[in-house]
RNA sequence: UCCGCAGUAGCUCAGUGGUAGAGCAAUCGGCUGUUAACCGAUCGGUCGCAAGUUCGAAUCUUGCCUGCGGAGCCA
């Protein structure tokens, strides 16, 4: 019977083949162990001398690292498998002999795992990641589409910058410059005119020079949009969604995280509501902590944001962000004109900003005035002023930055190993 | 772009002016429950690159290159 090592607790007692790669081995004079592989778990093989034989016993004590085999043996279950089963060895078969597997057992520099990214992806701890990483998506699909919400995909080129601020990757489109998209929104904002409730899912891409455990060159966003979605309704929906992706890892992944060492009593505390201080009360915190220095109207940086959500064990919303602060098109609170309804969420742990969001400028006479203000080329927005021209409606949105928040729910310390081929400043290979 | 740290065997590192070292990997041998297994032996070097100081430089000086951590900016 062929099988898999996720399905292999189906068949104690039988003898199955498993299509498997060799991830370590350890032998004595009369047993050999192979810690087997195939993508879907990890399995102990174990070959026992006196009841193998001497030919296979001395096959399995050959098998190199990494090489490719199919494995056959009996199911058993065994306490002292972390796993819960092994697999008594019957029969070996070598597809493809691996020579000098490059990651051997011991301990690894950065830059010499980064260089081997492609073959560092099979260690437990990067299979972990990955599983993880997967269960997010897995569980983002699920959520929006239990509640009506269409995946739009925006273009990857566009032909302008969205927000001015952003240094953006340059290319030709023939004749025309163009540039990666680094953001879908104000494409989102025209599709939840269509089609209600939208998010996308896609990559996106900045060109911006930062070298921090939170940074990548090329990184994949969520974002929502939602049409007649005030600022409240659009926290709701954010609180919920982070508490459903974080309860299904909790659930569906459970030895991915005893692998990575994740403490999860701090994630199964993750549930909405999510506390929420405005921007005021951020700046009031932080001059009571050490840092006297902020002015009223000066962005927090990474150590600001560090301690606020240090005084959380949830995700926290630092709202109503200075409108100088933000990107042109933020609506603004009516009962003070210098804030904008918008809401950034912390991660706790120093994971950072996973959320930016904002209910939308609706009014056509205030967004065009926005757009001259910002120097906003007006031909390049003339599409996007056309969606308060015909029929608009208030709406809110947000993205979410997914490495970020597979660093924080994995515990993993470096959002490159959230992606499986990581582009930073220096990095374009593998 | 700025600040700080690093670059020595395939990998991880020690060596601070006087013969280039250890552990792991690889190869050979030993070991019946290993969990980064263990024990013995063998193999393994352009000390990042260039110039300088010195009788003598991995070690001191200068420049450059590469990487790491952080800042700014952002998700």
């Amino acid at each position: 019977m062929k099988t898999t090592i996720a399905e292999v607790g189906q068949f104690v007692g039988q003898e199955v083949t498993i299509g498997a790669w060799l991830a370590n081995k350890r032998s004595s004079g009369k047993i050999a162990f192979l810690q087997l592989r195939d993508g879907t778990g990890f399995i102990q093989g174990v070959v026992v001398k006196s009841e193998a034989g001497e030919e296979l016993f001395k096959a399995a004590k050959a098998v190199t690292q990494e090489s490719s085999l199919y494995v056959t043996g009996l199911v058993q279950e065994d306490s002292r498998s972390p796993f819960g089963y092994e697999l008594t060895v019957t029969g070996l078969e070598i597809i493809s002999e691996a020579a000098d597997y490059p990651i051997t057992p011991k301990e690894h520099g950065t830059e010499f795992l980064m260089d081997h990214r492609h073959l560092w992806l099979r260690s437990r701890r990067q299979h972990a990641v990955m599983k993880i990483r997967n269960e997010i998506i897995r569980a983002t699909y699920e959520f929006f589409n239990e509640r009506g919400f269409v995946k739009v995909d925006p273009p990857i080129l566009t032909g302008s910058a969205p927000e001015g601020t952003s240094e953006l990757f340059h290319t030709r489109y023939f004749d025309e410059d163009a540039y990666l998209s680094q953001s879908g929104q104000l494409y989102m904002e025209a599709a939840a005119m269509a089609l209600g409730k939208v998010f996308s899912f896609g990559p996106t891409f900045r060109a911006e020079k930062s070298k921090t455990r939170r940074h990548l060159i090329e990184f994949w966003m969520i974002e929502p949009e939602m049409a007649f979605y005030n600022f409240e309704d659009n926290l709701k929906v954010q609180e919920e969604y982070v508490a459903h992706i974080v309860q299904s890892v909790l659930k569906n992944c459970q030895l991915e995280l005893e692998r990575l060492g994740r403490d999860t009593s701090k994630l199964e505390q993750i549930k909405a509501p999510f506390p929420r201080i405005t921007y005021d009360e951020a700046l009031e915190f932080l001059h009571k902590n050490g840092f006297e220095d902020v002015k009223w109207g000066d962005d927090f940086g990474a150590p600001h944001e560090t301690a606020i959500a240090q005084s959380y064990d949830k995700p926290v919303f630092i709202t109503h962000y200075p409108t100088s602060l933000k990107p042109f098109y933020m609506q603004p609170d009516e009962s003070r004109e210098e804030v904008v309804l918008c809401a950034d969420l912390i991660a706790p742990e120093g994971y950072g900003e996973i959320i930016g969001g904002s209910e939308r400028i609706h009014d056509f006479q205030l967004l065009s005035e926005r757009i001259k203000e910002h120097n906003l080329e007006p031909e390049a927005y003339e599409w996007y002023l056309e969606l308060r021209k015909y029929g608009s409606v208030p709406h809110s949105g947000f993205g979410l930055g997914l490495e970020r928040t597979v660093a924080w729910i994995s515990g993993v310390e470096h959002v490159r190993e959230t992606i499986p081929f990581p582009r930073l400043l220096n990095r374009l290979y593998p």
